[in-house]
DNA sequence: GTGGTCTAGACCACT
DNA sequence: GTGGTCTAGACCACA
């Protein structure tokens, strides 16, 4: 299954990022599997409308994370994830993600509480 | 109160950033207080060992913000904030974090739950 | 259309000031239109001669106000301006300026008839 | 007759600023009269709250321009105001400060129609 | 190519 | 002493 790319200019987060990001999480979600094939970067450049490069970086940063694999002349497709990371590797990132979004969120004032709801509000409307 | 402002380096946030975050912090947990005067542009400098202007520019981003009033000749105070933000505006802040919280999250394969989790067993142990 | 940018060391007024009220003025009279590309931080510094941070000060602070939108790798535009200021702000940043023009007219000796009178004879042939 | 003199540490202007506008204003009404006593610069900065060299550079300020005249050891009175500009200067500095309101007033998206009106509105209710 | 951040150091205005 | 502005020049991130 395809990915329906939508790049979001004022989000503040770059292109290459807001794509690798939901390359990811296709994958996450099993909209991609793995061996599926990806767009070239050159029609999702014109489809994005971004630059080749931008597309290219994401790309190659995936492939270094081993999400992506390149095959000369062929295309990119999702990798085989035998390279799966451990729980405890999982565990810390969680934790890493967290610490980083309590931060920014207590600058403004937030309690954990709050975010604990906004979060809970989204648990039904999710697909 | 004072603030005990620290300075990351490796976080890849921008240094003024930073600073604007602290004082932000402080103001939003009652740390800092309508009226008081802040370090000066200098002083902070030395402090925190960056350029003059880098303290500026945070100072300054924050007076436009209403956060805080500056005097010349005189120093940087905490404003008075009766510009509170709106109710409103305040959600739409709170939304707008947690969707990128999630998003990322959802990106690396964890589910709302895991995040929900994650952050409650914060709750207790929080400075 | 471009605006033709002028500064004036002698008047007083910093130098970013200048740039940010003629970029405001542009957009108030319709020289510059929603999604206008404006020129570059480089390009503008060299035309004006001034230090590229000059530049990006004020296309700084107008993005901020919501004036600008800026993205990192392609340029500077001016906003969508669906985040006019109201009407109430509008009439209240107009009063400002009148109370300000007047007591220092009025510390000069002049009366209110006589500063009516002045601006009366510009209502025509202004530019 | 005394004047009533006010501060406004949010108006941007500097203090110094305030104290010579109100002085001259003073003069300009009426309020103060040729050979009339000011306070004595210390006096003024206690009431004024303000550092004594504020109320000093203001003080010296009115002197060059003749408006004041310091006795040694007695104290400052208002000049004996021989010293008139010409009806031209009159003129020529009123149409300064025209120029300058209307540019301020034109970068924020108001015409003069607008600011006529505006003073319009305070033709009656001026002292 | 674009904008963003930072430094070192200067000079000015205000209190 | 305070903050404000500006320069010259460097390096980074993004498209």
């Amino acid at each position: 299954m395809m990915i329906d790319f939508k790049l979001d200019p004022k989000s503040g987060v770059p292109f290459y990022r807001q794509i690798i990001d939901q390359i990811r999480y296709g994958v996450a979600t099993g909209s991609l599997n793995v061996g599926e094939q990806l767009p070239t970067v050159r029609a999702l450049a014109v489809q994005l409308k971004v630059n080749l490069n931008t597309v290219s970086k994401a790309y190659r940063e995936l492939e270094i994370q081993k999400v992506l694999e390149t095959q000369q002349g062929t295309g990119t497709f999702i990798g085989s994830l035998d390279v799966q990371i451990s729980l405890e590797e999982r565990q810390n990132k969680l934790a890493g993600i967290c610490t980083e979004y309590l931060s920014i969120a207590a600058s403004y004032g937030f309690s954990i509480d709050e975010m604990i709801n906004e979060l809970k509000q989204r648990q039904g409307g999710d697909k």
